[in-house]
DNA sequence: TGATATTGGTTGCATTTGTAACTATCAATT
DNA sequence: AATTGATAGTTACAAATGCAACCAATATCA
């Protein structure tokens, strides 16, 4: 058992996902938000959406985990900037299904090919095998903390 | 190059550093909040307090990356709880030294604890290899975006 | 059919956060 | 000493977030 006086911050796996989440974010972030006005959890509805295809604002909600207020209102401020429009299903209007407009799928372009260019920035540092590793960790992290 | 088809938000980095975070965070930040009321921002000003000695708010800035209005509420809330006390100095009265009370410290012995035992329950998935390339990873990242 | 529950989605309110402007103290320059 | 410029920390206001209550459409089942 590690004793106490030695527990370092700079070990402690939450401490070190949390900061390193925030510095790999803030430069894309900066970017989108510059070039399109986004915030994360419209970038994140764009990107499902440009990848995934159209989807209701419930299936997002769960592939993302992202509480439902916030997609929703993330889903009103890009209806409002044009980003996508919404289409009420025939045989349960309580689905909408959400498509991306052209003026959507350029910025999902634009963002992905920026996304992947920031990707291999941060990977670049690592070998094949470091980031195989690295990213079955995470993958790992994120779906055990998906039970609970 | 990847196409862009095939460029996934799984393989994506930072959405995967941002998710693992909060997924890693989360058990151990309910801990926190229910046994101390204390939010995220408070329980790093005590573990940096608590693991360091004394500090400025100004130094706990610096070391942790947090902005100093973040830092000062969480001081202030702190020492309303009497977790802190802070006697400013002699010679430049801008400063302020934070120290934690007795209550201030058996709170951090006991997340200290508590940290540990998350983490090696979060780290317990993986061998050795993984646990230092996964931190040394994290570690590159965060330094690498400090200049930024 | 009608009463109740469930589900997708929105809204209102309290709390948290980020930004910028502010105070107070000290340092440097004249 | 007086002016200017940093620096540590606080505060005020706007924007973002979380939570709970809410609405409307559907499902369930007496």
């Amino acid at each position: 058992m590690t004793e106490k006086r030695d527990f370092d911050l700079q070990h402690f796996l939450p401490y070190l996902l949390n900061r390193a989440a925030e510095a790999s974010s803030l430069d894309f972030q900066r970017y989108y938000k510059a070039r399109y006005g986004m915030q994360r959890t419209e970038w994140r509805v764009v990107f499902h959406l440009g990848r995934y295809g159209d989807l209701t604002a419930k299936e997002i909600c769960t592939r993302a985990s992202i509480h439902k207020t916030k997609v929703s209102r993330a889903v009103a401020a890009l209806e409002k900037r044009r980003f996508l429009t919404r289409q009420p299903f025939q045989d349960d209007r309580r689905h909408e299904l959400l498509s991306l407009t052209k003026a959507g799928k350029a910025a999902f372009d634009d963002l992905v090919k920026e996304a992947q260019r920031f990707d291999e920035t941060l990977m670049g540092a690592f070998n094949v095998t470091e980031r195989d590793i690295l990213r079955r960790c995470l993958r790992h992290i994120i779906d055990a903390g998906q039970g609970a």
